[in-house]
RNA sequence: GGUGAGGUGGCAGAGCGGCUAUGCGUUCGCCUGCAAAGCGAAUCUAUAGGGGUUCGAAUCCCUUCCUCACCUCCA
């Protein structure tokens, strides 16, 4: 499989050969996540289960970042502790990517649980000198490492030239971040150098070395991420260690919305809350995926409403496949399913190996649904021929995350004993009280489509937008 | 100002030297008691403008214009 590696500017093998260790910068706990959070989660997550479907073992890890200025200032304005805030965020964290169908990653480390190990990385670039400690924290020395800016590809002069850097006497270069803050008030902790609070960049080093170890495979985020945060996170940790930090380096577009940057800042965010209740997650993971995870995309509701469309027809293949009776199976096209199975597998497994290109590959899994919903169309569908498409088509539903609603035994019981009382009524020409019928059967969330021979029932997710 | 990524049919979005994806939309059909969903057919012949290179370019080169992101916290 190659990605594109931000480092090298082009796209690279990646190896699997010993399992494929991922570094995740996850969310800063102060509010809650949106959408363009979302996003990146969500092709990491995909990009998971795919390796995971191949045999390839995957280590995760996602930090949260929660000891921050807009923590503290959050805690500040709501009269509690930085933890409390830190807490809530987290749990709501959870709430919305479970929903959203995210497997959990291996481990989600916290910055305030790692103080130790940032302490002893921060020390040992101090020996180094590649370190000094200020009036005011401990800063990095920028021009101690001549690699600085390879990631980004700025030129340090160009920075400075740039000077929207801020000015702070205490350091000695304008391009000089923080390692350890000192701190008159809490949260903070005791340092050889006095109390004070890490700087944000030296979590993801004392952490990804921690759980992961040098040279890891792909280490990933947003775009904005790369500069300065990436970039300092290479400078002390590869000052630190003397080796390669990560081997790929995977950045995610950004979500816009008409066209620009969601951010807090900007006031224009979607919340994961928010979307949830409006589109539902199966929309949600459809629309991330279907543009090229390093490109933005623009979070358009348009968009979001042709997705649902696109869903629909999932829910029927689903139980088309799911309901299809017993029969005898036609050698024929028995054997032109098998052909454009097999094809569709190549193309998804061949799309997301070329640089985890998810447009192309939700293409070969709609050919899958469109194959088994014109069979269907034709009334040719039987129980060993569904069973067949649908190896194929749950495989790539797992890849993709996303979820068909189930109906319970029960719930199935019921629905038939009333759509067998609706056909003898149809039968009977009595529509009016057939109708009431399918209209008792629909408050349950379950639609009804008359084939000729039989009738299907689905059940069909709830969408907000819909209402 | 610097750096990077882009500009493709009504919209979304692949392709990245020849075989002109795909999806949605729209129109018309099939099916139905009516629906809905699904299916079929048709529709759109697109590649920001201008130069080149080539037998041949959306794809390579030059140039102009435009958009976005990063250069401060940000997924």
């Amino acid at each position: 499989m190659k990605i594109f590696d931000t480092m090298s500017g082009s796209e690279k093998e990646l190896d699997t050969s010993r399992g494929v260790r991922i570094y995740l910068c996850g969310v800063t706990v102060y509010d809650d996540s949106h959408i363009g959070h979302a996003r990146t989660i969500i092709v990491f997550d995909t990009l998971r289960r795919y390796l995971q479907s191949h045999g390839i073992k995957v280590r995760f890890i996602q930090n949260f970042t929660d000891v921050d200025d807009k923590i503290i200032n959050r805690a500040r304005i709501d009269g509690v502790s930085a933890e409390v805030i830190s807490s809530k965020y987290i749990s709501s964290y959870f709430k919305g990517f479970d929903s959203l169908n995210v497997m959990r990653a291996d481990m989600y480390p916290k910055a305030t649980e790692h103080i130790t190990e940032m302490i002893d990385l921060i020390k040992i670039l101090l020996d180094r000198k590649i370190a000094y400690v200020s009036t005011n924290g401990v800063y990095f020395s920028v021009s101690k490492f001549s690699e600085y800016g390879k990631l980004s590809k700025k030129k340090i002069d160009d920075l400075i030239a740039g000077a929207r850097v801020e000015v702070d006497e205490t350091k000695k270069d304008p391009l000089d971040f923080a390692l350890w803050k000192f701190a008159d008030d809490e949260p903070r902790w005791p340092s050889p150098w006095g109390l004070g609070r890490p700087g944000w960049h030296i979590e993801c080093s004392a952490m990804s070395l921690k759980y992961l170890g040098n040279d890891f495979e792909i280490h990933g985020g947003g775009r904005d991420l790369i500069f300065p945060h990436h970039e300092n996170e290479i400078a002390q940790s590869e000052s630190y260690s003397g080796c390669n930090f990560a081997k790929i380096w995977m950045h995610v577009g950004m979500v816009t919305i008409n066209g620009e940057k969601m951010s807090k800042s900007l006031g224009n965010t979607k919340s994961v809350d928010f979307v949830l209740q409006k589109w539902g997650p199966n929309i949600i993971r459809i629309f991330c995926l279907s543009g090229h995870y390093s490109k933005p995309i623009d979070y358009s509701e348009d968009q979001l409403r042709e997705t649902i469309t696109r869903w629909r027809q999932v829910e029927n293949c689903y139980y088309e496949l799911f309901l299809a009776e017993e029969g005898v199976i036609n050698p024929t096209l028995a054997r032109d399913v098998e052909t454009t199975l097999r094809a569709a597998e190549k193309e998804f497994d061949d799309a997301l190996n070329s640089d985890f290109n998810t447009p192309l590959a939700l293409g070969a899994f709609f050919k899958v649904v469109k194959t088994a919903n014109q069979i269907a169309g034709e009334e040719a569908m039987v129980r060993p021929l569904a069973d067949i498409i649908l190896l194929t088509f749950e495989k790539m539903l797992e890849i993709l995350g996303l979820k068909v609603s189930r109906v319970t035994d029960e719930e199935k019981k019921t629905l038939i004993g009333l759509i067998e009382r609706r056909a003898l009524l149809r039968d009977q020409r009595n529509f009016s009280d057939a109708d009431a019928i399918r209209k008792e059967i629909s408050s349950m969330g379950i639609v009804l489509i008359d084939h000729k021979k039989k009738t299907l029932w689905m059940k069909q997710e709830r969408i907000g937008a819909e209402g």
